[in-house]
DNA sequence: GTTCTGACTAGGA
DNA sequence: CTCCTAGCCAGAA
């Protein structure tokens, strides 16, 4: 065969963990106006326990695959969106994008996930 | 192979 | 409610 077995059409230059590649498919699936969390994510991708896996496959994944996909409605078990300095001010247009698909934030900036978690259906 | 790191989490103070 | 800690997993060096 002259292509890659598989035949799989690489779209993307740059190689992407398969790991990461379940996170973006779960990801794809929380619908409109909800939220989920790193865990839930993870383990939804067949990943238990790799929380942390999740966010990074967000924060340092491909603008290109990432763009495409709701990221914004990945946060924090606590309900609150993630901080982090190396953010650069991208949990501000977090909290953007989620008010804009209506979901709610507390004085605290925390969002009620017993009403905006999503049920992973 | 080892070591370090983090958009995490549950639990305790 | 906030702050701190130990445990966790996979990727990167």
């Amino acid at each position: 065969m002259s292509r890659s077995a598989g035949g799989r059409r690489p779209r993307l230059d740059i190689e992407v963990p398969e790991s990461w590649l379940a996170i973006y498919a779960v990801v794809r699936r929380i619908p409109k106006g909800k939220v989920a969390s790193y865990g839930q994510v993870a383990l939804l991708a067949g990943l238990p326990r790799a929380a942390r896996l999740a966010g990074t496959a967000l924060f340092h994944g491909p603008a290109e695959l990432v763009s495409k996909i709701p990221w914004q409605r990945v946060v924090n078990a606590a309900g609150r969106i993630s901080y982090s300095e190396a953010r650069n001010g991208s949990d501000h247009r977090q909290r953007e994008l989620l008010e804009k698909e209506g979901i709610e934030f507390t004085p605290a900036g925390v969002i009620r996930m017993s009403k905006y978690g999503w049920d992973g259906k």
